[in-house]
DNA sequence: TCAGTAAATTACCCTAAGGTAAGATCAGTT
DNA sequence: AACTGATCTTACCTTAGGGTAATTTACTGA
């Protein structure tokens, strides 16, 4: 009699299935396109779907991408946590641990990754507002990475510790790059192609 | 009697001039916001001008793009080429010395960076034709000195080869981005600064 | 002074896209 | 068989922005 969570509705399918079908595809297209290229229609469609239906689940565009970037940034923020914090001594280091776990968080949606750093977003807008929450997160963590390291080489410029940050989360996003453009890589291999680049740029003749 | 290069005209600059400003003005908001969020009036409006004077002196948006990408193009392609051409022995190593190359060159208009590599052009077009023809042109460049790199490593996987020449590229992307948001940086300043930020990353612990 | 020409603007058209209102279609219930 | 409620669509509104036609303004030179 009570129909929970019964399969309900006319030719379609159950709304929260529906939601997760077009939360899939928005998270592609936002991360593949960028949030302004990206189309409420398009998506729509992706889901064989049309536009009104995606406004009324989800809102306006930028609540639908709001619901697209939460899921992505628990889950990238928590991988790297993670993977900072299990420092075996036998483990890789650090960075690479950390690639490795980006990579197989991303595994299966890896244009998620830009959902996070996409610098389409309407300044000042909330979506950009937490974006750009989950990239400090995740910065803050990087920074205390690279600050035992800056120690190390004895530098102490607070400039060169930020840039160093930044510089560090470039490399992420052109990895996460290159590897959306070369799709049948495994995060396996990735992350042992990281490893390999390493060793050759620590190569280069110090001058 | 001949006017030849003259002032000419009414209120406002004789029509080289005012397509100058107009460039600069244009590759700065290109630059800066990406071919898609840049307005014809905005940029019309930063010289004091309305659009259709920039339809009149330029043609299409995308005419104008092209406009702007030339020069930077050429500007940037000749500095890389020159800056791994000189390679003294004394000299600091090649990436050191293409980034320093860069920095020169970029100085004065640092965003003229990212229309060779905005990512909001439309897919297909003649400016994103131009745009990667320049983009190639300078990855070719990189690629004869990562290959040097790979070799003393002893890998000889293309693959490799090509995300190490990946990752260069966006490496040069993202400390320019840097340098952006820190605009009192001296381009000498951001070459040292490069030069300690490599020397830190070399002290990775190589698992 | 008046014609010619360069510089620039106002007023307009058209399309793409975000967003909404109202209705159509069908599953299950009574 | 009619009702209820969920799913989904058609048709529409509105705005922003690329692009154009026609006109205005003012300098120059005869």
């Amino acid at each position: 009699m009570t129909m929970l969570p019964t399969r309900a509705g006319t030719k379609g399918m159950p709304r929260a299935e529906r939601e997760r079908q077009v939360l899939a595809a928005a998270t592609e297209e936002f991360g593949r396109r960028g949030y302004e290229a990206t189309t409420m229609a398009t998506v729509a469609a992706r889901v064989g779907v049309t536009k009104p239906l995606l406004h009324q689940y989800f809102g306006s565009k930028q609540d639908l991408f709001l619901g697209c970037l939460e899921p992505v940034g628990d889950r990238l923020l928590t991988a790297v946590r993670t993977a900072m914090a299990d420092h075996d001594n036998g483990a890789p280091p650090t960075p690479l641990r950390v690639l490795r776990a980006l990579f197989d968080a991303l595994d299966g949606q890896r244009e998620a990754w830009f959902v996070l750093y996409d610098p389409s977003l309407p300044p000042g807008s909330e979506a950009a507002h937490r974006a750009a929450h989950y990239r400090d997160a995740i910065d803050e963590l990087a920074a205390t990475g690279t600050a035992e390291l800056l120690r190390s080489t004895g530098s102490d410029d607070p400039l060169d510790a930020d840039a160093l940050k930044y510089a560090w989360r470039g490399l992420c996003t052109t990895l996460v790059r290159w590897w959306i453009e070369h799709p049948d890589q495994s995060p396996e291999a990735m992350a042992g192609r990281c490893a390999r680049i390493f060793a050759t740029a620590r190569a280069v003749d110090p001058g």
